[in-house]
DNA sequence: TTGTAAGCGTTATCAG
DNA sequence: CTGATAACGCTTACAA
């Protein structure tokens, strides 16, 4: 391997005048660079990462901390990796990826160690033991979800709580008054997801304001849970004309059960998802859905981090918009004072 | 932060035995492991990756690369990513994520800048334009996924040919003679993906050995297509008696289609997938199915670069032996000379 | 515009 | 069993 030594002898230039070329900090004339250039060219030169680290303390690497429960939804997270990584190699950063199960550890680990210059956190609880950790070792970071309390720390996510508003908004309006909402596996509550808890005081402010009847259900990711939980909710309210779905995975076995139990989408029942887009375009009808906009926010947060190590400043809390798509999946509610075809036996 | 020399300084000893102390590499004795540890302990002391890097000339660092493609099943990913990071902690190595959006200079970035040590890649295709770049530059590597060519390269992936064979057996044990085999997007096999074409070659060759009457369809991954396909299969072959289903994202509308036109499942129409087990256990009925062992797949992708750079040693290709478990989706095929109740018109 | 040289924090060789 | 010390390859003041 080539080193940068090597490079300048080459190029009959001293040593530093080749690391300038590279990182462009100071002016080199024309002819010099072009010389430097093509030594780096010939010499099939690559600059030792390791070295560069330890001279300049900067890793130009970021850590993505992922978790590896399987209750969430995991293309979500294979999004936004995805979406880190593209950004952050567009800034010359690589992605270093951690599972939780090191837990704040790994976050001290890669921090002390300077292996990362700042850190990704995703599926952030309410109440995050990692946030400690980030704060006592003051590494900078960026997390994907929003903790009880922000104070001091970088955070993006969706508006759930609009987000959860929107989805009633659209069923009040189509004249639904009542709706049941599907929510994630009962240890996402539990375990009190910033996410999970905002949709559903979204759901239930919207709800109250609009004066419709709601029940929330979360459900595992089985067929057996969405079975027992569609049947228990249609039998206890029969009246029931739609239903609000956050977890993903059970959307596919919630459809069929609809189909068979000969309940009609939209005409008996309206679906209104949280989902990223791509699975609300995969069923027949496809569903009105709260578009979550996972890659984006990957680029964001590490946006966030480019800016926060270059300029410093304070602190902030961003949370996207949501947008509702009306697809095939929901329509007025059948007329008739909350009359249903499938009334209680 | 606190450096090895404000260790040594700490603890009264030179420098290269807190190295020693941490390396193992000679030995210390007892009193001065101690207390070059108690040194270690109230200095907080975490060694710097660069520098170490730097003079060890080794990262401890692996480089995973990804695809980013859409058309392949993202969980299998997913569970393979963890699986490294969770192997490769456990012997001190950290992960590097590329996507393959920088193609095979990624793989030349991270290796000659000694960012990574060695390279995990998935999504190997049966002509890869990576392995070239791999052998040239000789970086130690191991790919998920068998080329056409494996000479001199480290790989492993489920035996997919045993397994499309093993769905065969099953269902011509069964006694069906006419199956149709959904398979992966179109685009998966005009890029001559590995694991797609083996299958089909185990299916095909199964197939033949039985006697069965086969057709491969090639199916996208939404509702439409699905549906598209099933309809044009079972128009086209009405006797057709059983499924084998490759594309796990066309799994449920195959399921709810096959529901919608009141075809039973195991009684009507007999279904097996490749599919990771989760996913079989998600439908109703369950579906038997040869299993996907993805995290399998990364574990063993670490243990093989794990020897390599110790011994050195040959090359290997690890084909695991599929393994096909019976739920519910299959049953004896219905009697009566093939005979379908679902005639042609 | 360019060169010189002092680190950066480890590892590993060579003595003792 | 332990200590000095020369690399490792690069960045960045400080000079010129």
């Amino acid at each position: 391997m080539a080193t940068l030594a090597d490079v300048a002898r080459h190029a009959g230039v001293a040593a530093s005048t080749v690391s300038y070329v590279l990182s462009g900090k100071r002016s080199v004339s024309e002819q010099t660079r072009e010389r430097v250039h093509r030594a780096i060219e010939i010499l099939n030169y690559h600059p030792h990462a390791g070295a560069r680290a330890l001279a300049s303390s900067r890793s130009n690497v970021l850590a993505l901390i992922v978790p590896l429960r399987s209750d969430m939804y995991v293309p979500v997270m294979m999004e936004i990796a995805i979406g880190v990584v593209t950004k952050a190699r567009g800034y010359g950063y690589d992605v270093l990826l951690l599972t939780n199960d090191e837990g704040a550890e790994g976050i001290k680990r890669v921090a002390s160690s300077a292996r990362a210059d700042a850190v990704i956190l995703t599926d952030v609880g309410l109440e995050d033991d990692r946030i400690a950790t980030i704060l006592q070792i003051g590494v900078d970071a960026a997390l994907i979800g929003v903790p009880a309390d922000p104070v001091g720390l970088d955070c993006v996510d969706l508006d759930f709580e609009a987000a959860g508003r929107l989805c009633v908004d659209h069923l009040a309006q189509l004249g639904h008054r009542t709706v049941a909402f599907i929510g994630e596996a009962d240890g996402v509550y539990r375990r009190h997801t910033g996410f999970a808890e905002r949709t559903l005081r979204g759901i239930t402010e919207g709800a109250a304001v609009w004066g419709v009847d709601l029940v929330h259900r979360p459900c595992e990711g089985s067929y057996e849970a969405a079975a027992g939980t569609l049947a228990r909710v249609l039998e206890e309210r029969p009246q029931t004309t739609a239903l609000i779905v956050q977890n993903e995975v059970v959307i596919p076995p919630l459809m069929s059960l609809l189909r068979t139990t000969r309940r009609a989408v939209p005409e008996d029942v309206s679906i209104v998802a949280l989902c990223p887009d791509h699975i609300a375009d995969q069923t027949a009808p496809r569903l009105t859905s709260v578009q979550i906009p996972a890659a984006e926010l990957g680029t964001r947060a590490v946006e966030i981090l480019m800016r926060r190590m270059a300029n410093g400043g304070p602190s902030e809390v961003q949370l996207i918009p949501p947008s509702l798509t009306v697809r095939g999946s929901s329509a007025a509610a059948r007329t008739g004072g909350g009359n249903s075809r499938h009334p209680a036996p």
